[in-house]
RNA sequence: GCGCACGUAGCUCAGUUGGUUAGAGCGCCACCCUGAUAAGGUGGAGGUCCGUGGUUCGAAUCCACGCGUGCGCACCA
């Protein structure tokens, strides 16, 4: 028994409830448990950083992931879910230095490691709540209280696990790298720090002359806008292939060799002409020997030489070098080189150390401390900060007539996000690197057996960044971070790799152990998880193998947090210290989903460390004998970036508002905005706030149905509210409407079936008395089931191919024709009196069944909507699953797909829509009723099967007759087209004429000749071309001067005379729609029986309601029809124009029984 | 500067291997229908398919060069 649903729903507060159910049930839980021993479906979850507060854009990211997994679990498959944080990191240190109120390292360090870490340790779990709210409410299922956490011990020994490997495999190293250099606070910053913090500024730009020591008045002019590194400077680079130009400056007689083009410039920048004397390409330049411009290095080291691989000696540094970057974009051509302090100055270096022997090449030349001030390397400025030392070094250049010329450069230049006074530096760094270079190869096979969505991520952004592959420079100076597991011998230097804690403790001589134990003993409520962590980690030393007597001490680096990410498919588990099974059954990944940030983020994190670690090569793991590629992940739906959107006033003075606060204070005078989100801004609000007004499953719908998840897509308050009718709330007035029906009619439904119940499929249903087969049902209820059917295969194809977007589509055109048509179509039947007439019974199972179908086919999108319908669907049934989550995902068995009859409704439609549209033009409101509608249609092949169907359309167009045909007819006429696609390479340039023929030629003798001869002949240029009918495409035309209107397959035209009769039958149907109207008014139920008094002075209305009395009655329930001509006036009675006349109306309630 | 993507109606987006009248939803306006009614339907207005050039009988679609936007990378010596 079915109770009526109340139509002003709050879904915000049923999906509260059932948010409740699922966690009572342990739904989710019982869904895994259900599909144990099915084929796997792997998902990995990208760890976030619950280190701050979830925003719009996760909600996506959840979204999706939350999709795939549970339509895999409906198909059957097992489909876990292991949550996951990434808890490591800078920004949780800047957290809590901002608690703290402390900035650089030293005041970590004078506040205290230990402190520091543990309040790291609880940052991390700050937002945590949060977080757990939100993917709950959004219906992310997921397990968070198994999740991995990149802090924990076993993570971490995962990750020092495969570091080992790497070490012991030679692909762990140390070397230099140049990094963007906090001096103040003593840390580098990562590339994305730095990008928040560029600024324009303007710095001396200055030129400066390097003399040739081996040419006489003769310089290098070189040009730099940071002269604080000229001190430092080791070459000066041209480019092999530049011609350069030996030019005579009159004002200092020095000859100054600058890049030939760009001479004229120069001139004209230091005001003074410059005469060319010779020209010579730059390799002509390499080699050659200059003075540097300060002597604190060359005083000490300038004659030194070295061997080179080659043969022969070479002096080691001030030579001109030879270096592809250098271009004539601005300065002189020729580049000084400073390797201490730019990225590819150092390569410049490096690769010059390669031609020497071993220990022979230059060393780096760095005047300058991580303090960012000169050290006793440069007496002169000893102590001064870089970026002072600009002015004296430029006046000391120019008192030596070093300075060739000098002015201003305005550029951007980056600065501290944290303190925004302070500029960044370049500045070498010792660090540690993993050589991913050499398997750069192996990653680009491995991308290229990857599933992308969409496919060019693959050999686009994903395969561009690893074509460029540069070492991973792992290490870290920080704190909070996963410990390099590198112990070093104090006095030889030599390093071994450390696997686990346990191997650690193994270690003979081990000490420092107590530090640990102490601290706990301290503070007994300290994570047992921090052992693995600074500053415990470092105080364990041990004895060393490589010397007698000395002792093994771990480096104090922590490593890049994205290595905890790229870890997770084994360290998730532990692996291999614990959980190998589970590791070996959840390895690869099936599925992961983020946003495209991600691609040098997780993506590669990922890819390279699986790439590098597992495979048949020496060293390699291979669980389970080795994995084919793609590994660690099969496929991988890549998100747009969520924007944000915000309203302002036009001169940009009020900003960040909603649109209601932008209507309330400056009425229509505002603009829109879209654009990042941003955090700093606040230009978007909190996800719950869309759970509280519209709900999850409008968001998500949103999510999933406006766009492919690639594409960027808005974070509109506006646009999911307007998502919400077309799907959610279509779908949720269907389901209302049947249960209004079945309740008054007492529709019983599967409750008469005795067998045990399960998911109530079709095989179930068909054990009802009162359920008929399929087949022996009205077209309609074929056509709907069929429909369905169709959708349901569809929906499954679309998302095997992770084509969420498709299967939107899908499910949101079948809605649609239950709706808007099924429903529509079928309301009389469900009104019919005889309540057990095997017609209304098959109206009310067709429904039912769709709509028990189409509760499981949504769920996995809109996972409350479902739930609701399936927990009002399966009310008091025995047996049947709790949760539409715990069923099978519908196959689409349940039908026959009848593609046959879905083209014959569609044209159906088509014909119903044209004859209203032809309504319109015409101005005859659907209730008047109209004697007959011709039908023409361009393939007559379906006619047969309309004219049994002529009931649809005379109710829907509110005729009397209908005649379809397909010749010629008087309300046509016809133009032929060449078909264009199949002509195209056939006549090819006669076409354009070919089809002018066509055109002038009469429609109507075509179509003649066409049927009589079943070709066309025409004479084009001479030549004749024979046409068949597949050659021409026939369009129609509605003829002007008939209500008609015309579409794709035909042409509908209204016979429009009016009789008497006719117009007898619109009043009475206008006095129907009244009386509706007053007993909704009157808030009647709906079967109660009312009395009906009508008066009125014109005869033609009381005539027209008297000769319809028994239709009236029928239709508004009124045991009585009263028409008087005047008379007192009624009570409770309202008065109304029918028919353009004044009416006076009144109603009683007669019985309020049955 | 380099790479990738995108550029189609007021907004958000579809648009199959090139086929000649470019679609949908929302919004706006008008009308209609209505015992699902805080729904539903029909129509209208609104497009140099970013621009230029090319290939072709035919280009929103393919190619080239630009312009703009987003993202990423690099550079600013």
């Amino acid at each position: 028994m079915f109770r009526a649903v109340k139509t002003d729903v709050r879904f915000p507060d049923q999906e509260e409830s059932i948010l409740q159910f699922w966690k009572e049930q342990g739904i989710y839980q019982r869904s895994l448990e259900q599909r144990a021993g099915g084929e796997p479906f792997v998902f990995f979850e990208g760890p976030p950083t619950a280190n701050g507060l979830p925003h719009p854009g996760h909600c996506l990211t959840r979204a999706i992931k939350d999709l795939f997994p549970r339509y895999r679990t409906m198909r059957g498959y097992w489909c876990q879910r292991k949550a996951g944080w990434d808890t490591h990191g800078l920004p949780v240190e800047v957290e809590v230095c901002k608690e703290l109120g402390i900035h650089s390292k030293e005041e970590i360090e004078a506040y205290g490691v230990e402190k520091f870490i543990a309040k790291c340790q609880h940052s991390v779990w700050r937002y945590m709540q949060e977080w757990e709210r939100v993917t709950e409410r959004l219906g992310f299922w997921i397990d968070l209280s198994q999740a991995y956490v990149t802090y924990h011990q076993s993570f971490v020994e995962s990750v020092w696990w495969s570091l080992k490997n790497f070490f012991d495999r030679g692909l762990l190293y140390r070397g230099h790298k140049i990094v963007w250099w906090w001096a103040q606070g003593g840390t580098a910053l990562s590339s994305g720090e730095v990008g928040q913090g560029y600024r324009e500024v303007a710095d001396p730009s200055v030129y400066v002359r390097f003399p040739l020591i081996d040419e006489p008045h003769t310089s290098l002019v070189v040009w730099t806008t940071t002269p604080w590194t000229l001190p430092s400077n080791q070459f000066a680079a041209v480019h092999e292939g530049i011609d350069y130009a030996y030019c005579r400056d009159v004002e200092t007689g020095d000859t100054a060799i600058v890049a030939a083009q760009l001479v004229e410039m120069l001139s004209e920048k230091i005001k003074r002409p410059l005469t060319v004397d010779k020209t010579v390409p730059g390799r002509d330049l390499v080699g050659k020997r200059y003075r540097p411009p300060f002597d604190f290095y060359e005083s000490k080291i300038g004659e030194q030489t070295g061997n080179l691989r080659e043969g022969g000696q070479t002096v080691r540094q001030w030579r001109v070098v030879h270096a592809d970057f250098v271009t004539l974009d601005s300065g002189t051509g020729i580049v000084h080189l400073a390797p201490a302090f730019g990225e590819v100055d150092y390569d410049v270096l490096v690769a010059q150390r390669e031609l020497f022997h071993d220990g022979n090449g230059p060393d780096l030349l760095c005047a300058v401390g991580p303090d960012g001030k000169f050290t006793d390397d440069a007496p002169e400025y000893r102590g001064v900060w870089v970026k002072d030392a600009d002015r004296p070094i430029t006046r000391a250049l120019r008192d030596r007539g070093l300075l060739w010329h000098q002015e201003q450069y305005v550029h951007d230049y980056p600065f501290c996000w944290r303190a925004s006074e302070d500029p960044l530096i370049q500045y070498p760094r010792e660090s540690w690197f993993i050589r991913t270079t050499s398997f750069r190869d192996a990653m680009l096979e491995n991308n290229r057996a990857i599933g992308w969505h969409p496919e060019h991520i693959g050999p686009g952004r994903f395969g561009n960044f690893l074509e460029s592959n540069v070492d991973w420079a792992l290490s870290r100076e920080r704190y909070w971070g996963t410990p390099l597991p590198i112990w070093v011998c104090e006095s030889t230097g030599k390093m071994e790799a450390i696997a686990s804690y346990d191997e650690l403790c193994s270690k003979p001589g081990i000490r420092g152990l107590e530090v640990w134990e102490q601290a706990k003993k301290n503070q007994p409520d300290l994570a047992d998880d921090l052992k693995v962590h600074k500053p415990y980690i470092d105080a364990v030393t041990y004895d060393s193998p490589y010397r007698a007597g000395s002792r093994m001490q771990r480096v104090s680096e922590v490593i890049d947090c994205w290595y905890d990410s790229g870890a997770m498919p084994f360290a998730q588990w532990g692996y291999p210290l614990r959980g190998t099974d589970l590791f070996e059954s959840q390895f690869p990944a099936d599925f992961i989903s983020e946003a495209i940030d991600q691609t040098r983020g997780w993506f590669y994190s990922q890819l390279a460390i699986s790439t590098m670690l597992f495979g048949n090569k020496p060293g390699q793991i291979a669980p389970k004998g080795n994995i084919p590629y793609p590994h660690p992940f099969k496929n991988c739906i890549v998100l747009g970036l969520m924007l944000a959107e915000w309203y302002e006033s036009k001169d940009g003075k009020q900003r960040f508002l909603t649109e209601e606060e932008a209507r309330e204070a400056l009425g229509n005078d505002f603009v829109h905005k879209t654009g990042k989100m941003s955090k700093q801004l606040r230009n978007y609000r909190s996800p719950q706030e869309i759970f509280d007004r519209y709900g999850a499953d409008a968001l998500r719908w949103y999510l999933f149905a406006n766009q492919a998840p690639w594409n960027s897509i808005l974070y509109s308050e506006r646009a999911i509210r307007d998502s919400i009718p077309e799907f959610l709330l279509r779908l949720w007035n269907v389901f209302s409407f049947f249960t209004i029906y079945a309740e008054i009619d007492g529709f019983q439904g599967p409750a008469e079936i005795t067998s045990p119940l399960d998911q109530l499929t079709g095989d179930e249903l068909a054990k009802a008395p009162s359920y008929r087969p399929v087949p022996e049902r009205s077209e309609l209820d074929r056509w709907m089931l069929s429909d369905l059917a169709a959708t349901c295969r569809t929906v499954i194809e679309r998302m095997d191919r992770y084509d969420s977007y498709g299967a939107c589509q899908a499910l949101h055109h079948v809605v649609d024709a239950l709706s808007n048509w099924y429903v529509r179509r079928s309301r009389s039947r469900y009104w019919a009196a005889e309540k057990s007439s095997p017609d209304k019974l098959d109206a009310y199972w067709t429904l039912y069944e769709s709509l028990v179908v189409l509760a499981k086919l949504i769920a996995p999108f809109t996972p409350f909507m479902a739930e609701n319908l399936w927990r009002h669907l399966t009310a008091g049934l025995k047996g049947v699953r709790e949760s539409v989550h715990l069923c099978d995902y519908p196959d689409g068995s349940f039908a026959q797909a009848d593609t046959l009859l879905n083209t014959r409704m569609d044209l159906l439609r088509e014909i119903a829509s044209l004859g209203r549209s032809a309504r319109m033009d015409a101005k005859l409101k659907v209730r008047q009723p109209l004697g007959r509608v011709e039908v023409t249609l361009a393939d007559g092949s379906h006619i047969p099967w309309l004219t049994e169907h002529d009931d649809i359309i005379r109710e829907e167009l509110n005729v009397k007759e209908i005649h379809y045909a397909s010749g010629s007819s008087p309300y046509v006429s016809y133009s032929v087209q060449p078909n264009f696609r199949r002509l195209g390479p056939r006549v090819g340039p006669l076409l354009p004429k070919l089809k002018q023929a066509l055109a002038s030629a009469s429609g109507a003798q075509l179509m003649d000749e066409m049927s009589r001869d079943g070709k066309i002949s025409l004479s084009i240029d001479g030549q004749t071309i024979e046409l068949d009918g597949e050659d021409i495409q026939v369009r129609f035309t509605a003829k002007s001067g008939w209500a008609a209107a015309q579409g794709k397959n035909g042409v509908v035209a209204l016979h429009t005379e009016l009789t008497p009769e006719l117009i007898r039958e619109g009043i009475a149907k206008d006095a129907i729609r009244i009386i509706q109207d007053l007993r909704k008014k009157r808030q009647c139920d709906f079967t109660d029986r009312i009395a009906i008094e009508i008066i009125t002075a014109d005869a033609a209305v009381r005539e027209a309601i008297d000769s319809h009395r028994d239709f009236i009655s029928q239709e508004t329930l009124a045991v009585s029809v009263t028409i008087r001509e005047s008379g007192g006036p009624l009570s409770d009675s309202e008065s109304i124009e029918l028919a353009d006349v004044p009416v006076s109306i009144a109603l009683s309630v007669q019985s309020r029984e049955k």
